[in-house]
DNA sequence: CGTCTATTTGAATGTACTCAAAAGCGGTGG
DNA sequence: CCACCGCTTTTGAGTACATTCAAATAGACG
């Protein structure tokens, strides 16, 4: 992902003129991740929040008995970070960690809010694209709520194709809220169709 | 919920000057709802959303085997409605329903469209609301897929304080994805304790 | 008071989990 | 290039959590 089609990726949202694009840019930290690297590890301050350029961020909590939920599976054009912290100024509640390697865009809160003062077409870009996750965080609870651990995975695999490849099952497992184990006889059952 | 305690509660958001939250009232519609009326039915067109201003509206969606899995509790300066119908112009996906006498502000799309263009500083009131609601989604995902039935409950009964005085035990046990009959063997369990 | 719906209860069942051990796989160093 | 190490995946047995189905009880409303 280049300049030029992280623009035309914006402006599928909201059109916005070249010089409020550039204070985007502007105010953007780039940082290179090799695979493996970790961006944000939970409980640090000052959390910003990143626009995956290429490669893929796994985001995940650790609970108090030291158990793994994977939150997300971040790629090409995707946001990540903790929002939350970014708001409240409070530490990170989720380690990202790159699944591959990986370019982002990094915002601290500052910058977000500078770039929102001076390219105020960001709000509706921000607005829109909040809009629409949380459209599709809503699906994900009405999976969660009412399919088997089979049908979750075979949904997963459509809406996000390809994954299998770079991310070990075990994160897929997390991420659908069932065990490693588990999700290894599914496979099986279903190969065997 | 009156005019000025709206109206509070949108600054808390972000301050907004008195023309342009005129614009806000000028361009919703009321409504008055009775218990157990229907506000938006599962396939209807022209999809609204609404802004609560008291009572309570429940929002589920009807599978293709006829069983309803529930999505939303709203209560005062909640919104709800298909955001993704809303947005694309499709026909709903959910039903809303009143579980108790209810009023709502009512938004079109056009209105709401117009809301932002007359009232750009309601871009970001949404922008931040979307992006909190971001924020508990995720924290119900990580609930649903890391707790069990009677945590879930109880994480429920703090976020949601007062609900089951109002609304019948079944559609509690279908927003946490449980059955209503095992619901109810949990709380017989948590009281004998 | 009667009807309709919601809730409770119990028994049988199924889905997914835990624990433990074996097999597979990828990277690293000799 | 191969052998070894660590980590991931697979497999199986036993278990726990939650569901289904059916029937009884309790509550709400006209």
């Amino acid at each position: 992902m280049d300049r030029v089609e992280i623009i035309q990726k914006i402006r599928d949202y909201v059109y916005i003129p070249d010089e409020q694009i550039s204070v985007f840019f502007d105010y953007a930290r780039e940082r290179k991740l090799k695979k493996n690297e970790v961006l944000t590890r939970q409980g640090d301050s000052d959390v910003t929040i990143e626009l995956i350029k290429s490669g893929c961020l796994m985001t995940y909590h650790t609970d108090d008995s030291d158990n793994d939920h994977v939150i997300q599976f971040g790629r090409e054009m995707w946001w990540t970070g903790d929002l939350h912290a970014f708001k409240t100024g409070e530490s990170s509640e989720y380690t990202v960690k790159a699944m591959a390697p990986t370019e982002v865009l990094l915002y601290s809160y500052d910058a977000f809010e500078c770039v929102l003062q001076k390219a105020p077409k960001f709000e509706t870009y921000f607005r829109k694209l909040f809009q629409n996750s949380l459209v599709s965080h809503q699906k994900r609870i009405i999976r969660n709520i009412s399919c088997t651990a089979e049908e979750k995975y075979k949904a997963f695999n459509t809406t996000h194709p390809g994954l299998d490849l770079i991310v070990p099952q075990k994160y897929i497992a997390s991420y659908l809220g069932i065990t490693p184990e588990f999700l290894s006889k599914i496979r099986r059952r279903m190969a065997g169709k």
